[in-house]
DNA sequence: GACTTTTACGACATGTCGTCGTACAATTAA
DNA sequence: TTAATTGTACGACGACATGTCGTAAAAGTC
């Protein structure tokens, strides 16, 4: 199962699948373009329908309307990414990458912790 | 500075130059396409091209033939691949991502025993 | 039944990727 | 020092991805 690395625009699309749970096409169309001066109606629909096609959304069509929610969290999109990246980077493993990130002072004290604390809950 | 994420033919250059350190556009030809029966000394040229403008490779010209060396440590450009993952999806946070690989167990004993040790560092 | 909304999808301009080939510069061999 | 070989720069291209419209058919509403 590759989980593609999803293109902008269709990321914004699960932006908002992910903040708002379960939507319409039109409720994403306003909420995308909410200046919209054009009819931009076909371009919410294909980024829709790609997402399908790629298994990032489920349409419900139970009712008389689609309704689209997220197929995926993000948290499972936002880790399968990073794994993506660490096998094509660094043998799969994060050390690296962390160390790095801790030796640039790139992460903060409270992220630090957070982190400790999550590591540590698998280690009784 | 936006570290771009390079394609892979690129990608593939830079994992030989991290592995090398300094290789000519040759030594990079063979290394690259072991059984190259067409002249594929146009395309390693090119991409070598395409990384030297994206900042990625030094050209050291000081002998006859140009000796390419990478501009940038695996490490940093997979950190900042991470951070901009994490910008991108969880707020710059990996804790998320990081809580989630935890949960579904893609973490080894080896690799959290690492990780807690590295954040350890900064903690006295 | 006429009008509006929704859906599906073809089309396309633009851009990136991976690859060649060719023209020119530099080195080496005769 | 010419000729042959090797190295460099870069234009060109097909293939595919991206972001956007438009339109035609299906569904729902008045």
């Amino acid at each position: 199962m590759t989980t593609s690395t999803l293109p902008n625009s269709e990321l914004a699309v699960m932006e908002l699948l992910w903040r708002k749970g379960r939507l319409t096409a039109r409720q994403i169309l306003d909420l995308l373009y909410p200046d919209a001066s054009r009819p931009q109606h076909g371009t919410v629909q294909r980024l829709l329908q790609r997402l399908a096609a790629k298994g990032f959304v489920v349409r419900d069509r139970s009712l008389g309307v689609n309704l689209y929610s997220p197929a995926i969290s993000r948290e499972s999109y936002a880790s399968a990414q990073l794994e993506s990246l660490a096998n094509r980077l660094t043998q799969g493993s994060l050390v690296p990458m962390i160390t790095r990130l801790v030796e640039d002072n790139k992460l903060s004290r409270a992220e630090i912790d957070k982190l400790r604390r999550i590591l540590e809950e698998r280690d009784e």
